[in-house]
DNA sequence: CGCCACTAGTTGAGGTTGTCAACTATACGG
DNA sequence: CCGTATAGTTGACAACCTCAACTAGTGGCG
């Protein structure tokens, strides 16, 4: 379905590169979600999770690009462990939004930290490298 | 247990803006799997394989982060169609030789074809900005 | 009101992933 | 030749993920 488009050798290459760059912080993501004693995909979920605004489990089955039976296993097990929480929705009986809890939002801070947490090969750069390279990236990305 | 250390803004902001980036491209991913009847981990075991030069399952399995028995799975199912194939090596009768097969080859190639797919963020960049963003990113990998 | 189509979420079946522990077969050093 | 180490498989078990079926609740429309 998807076709090949023609591009430059350079953002072909740079392309490329980004990948490596993914893989090699894939065992710190891992490694944290182990840590925490949890699943990756409930580490993903808890991420996407806002503890200033609570969602409809509909909502966050979008974000995950999944079936909304997953999300309830996925929740399942983050509210048993006290990170989240099934909240009653006042105006529509049928949605239950998912509150993070205290707890949780400790959790997601952490996850956050090792997720931000800028991988050797970006941060050995140049300041002037760092710079053009954030420069590049905001007008790629609006 | 890893601990937080100090980024200058601009890189972290840079590194924020590749997480959306492959937060882009995940779909594509999924897509390509779905449409060659593969799993994404079987997707991602076929594509780490090189058609070229065969290597035990063991080499596999560290490629891929994961324990040896679930390499067999993996590699059970893309043998199952045909993909691969387990060849017996000839200096030790202990392992085996994962050759990937001419069917695996063409699949292996659909599949680079989508993940080498440089999203349109980044194809949209100039051409200057294109060879500058391959440039720092080959003086950050090395 | 009363029907009907639609939506949110859950449940259960079924196939896949991934880990660990136990096992077989083979290699290799002393 | 014996002991230790390695490659790969198997089985048990927990989790993921999708689909289809179901319940409950919503909201439009005659």
């Amino acid at each position: 379905m998807t076709s090949s488009v023609k591009h430059s050798a350079a953002v072909q290459e740079a392309w490329s590169l980004v990948g490596r760059l993914f893989w090699q912080v894939r065992p710190r993501m891992l490694g944290v979600a182990a840590e925490l004693g949890l699943t990756p995909p409930q580490m993903f979920a808890l991420r996407a999770l806002d503890p200033e605004h609570p969602v409809p489990m509909r909502e966050l089955a979008v974000q995950l690009h999944c079936d909304s039976s997953n999300v309830t296993g996925l929740v399942d097990g983050l509210e048993a462990q006290g990170l989240v929480e099934r909240r009653p929705d006042e105006h529509d009986r049928r949605v239950r939004m998912l509150v993070v809890t205290e707890r949780g939002a400790q959790v997601r801070q952490r996850i956050n930290e090792v997720v931000e947490e800028v991988p050797p090969a970006l941060a050995s750069l140049s300041a002037g490298d760092q710079r053009a390279l954030r420069d590049i990236l905001r007008r790629a990305l609006g």
